[in-house]
DNA sequence: CGCCAGGGCCATA
DNA sequence: TATGGCCATGGC
């Protein structure tokens, strides 16, 4: 089996699209939040239910807040009785952290992500956005676009998310910035000129591509 | 009008 | 392990 160059891809993307400086919040708690809210649905109505929040995107208040209060403020964002108890049962957990990022971001990668996935509602690809956005771990994000782009590549990976995961990075370097970049550039470039056409003249894989078609 | 967007849980086999 | 149903809004 041919071996898949990551490396190449991230270098290729990179190149072409710049940095991307993700998550778009302006704290972590923002971005946790968002996190959850994105969960299958578009920015656009993520974003929205962020701004519909307004001053109140504070941990004591959210935590504080009545569920079906929380939960009609964020109805812009879809699945919002849900979303709203997944929010809940978030903070219960970030409240016994004392609301504290840097603590949290102190602790062991593998033990914070288990733990991250005891919480109602926080799944496999929540819980690596928060990893990487909010606590800084290197940890490669397994989203529809990634599934998307590497198959579109032609690459051969795992159906299942961590043995997908775990294959991307264990040939790549362990370093939370090149995570943190790789994920928006992919994000990017699923969205970009290739989402319709990936072979199309523009696209900035178009080698890699070749390579295989 | 139908489709889908930065998932995750649960029941079933 | 692997499908299928379910949750729901807003833009196009």
């Amino acid at each position: 089996m041919m071996q898949h160059d990551y490396s190449l891809i991230f270098k290729k993307l990179h190149n072409h699209y710049g940095p991307q400086n993700w998550w778009p919040a302006d704290s972590p708690f923002e971005m946790m939040i968002g996190a959850i809210l994105v969960q299958n649905t578009n920015w656009r109505n993520a974003a929205k239910a962020l701004h519909n929040l307004g001053n109140r995107l504070e941990p004591e208040i959210i935590f504080q807040m009545p569920e079906a209060e929380l939960a009609e403020l964020i109805r812009s964002s879809g699945f919002y009785k849900m979303k709203a108890k997944r929010i809940k049962a978030f903070m219960q957990w970030f409240e016994i952290c004392h609301f504290s990022v840097e603590n949290i971001k102190k602790r062991d990668k593998d033990a914070l992500r288990n733990e991250l996935l005891q919480i109602h509602g926080i799944g496999r690809e929540t819980a690596d956005v928060m990893l990487i956005y909010a606590f800084e771990k290197p940890v490669f994000v397994v989203d529809a676009y990634a599934r998307r782009i590497f198959y579109r590549l032609g690459y051969d990976m795992p159906a299942a998310y961590d043995a997908f995961r775990l294959q991307v990075e264990s040939q790549l370097p362990n370093d939370v910035q090149m995570y943190n970049e790789f994920h928006a550039l992919l994000d990017e470039h699923a969205k970009s000129i290739c989402r319709k056409k990936p072979l199309c003249s523009k696209c900035p894989l178009i080698d890699v591509c070749a390579q295989r078609y």
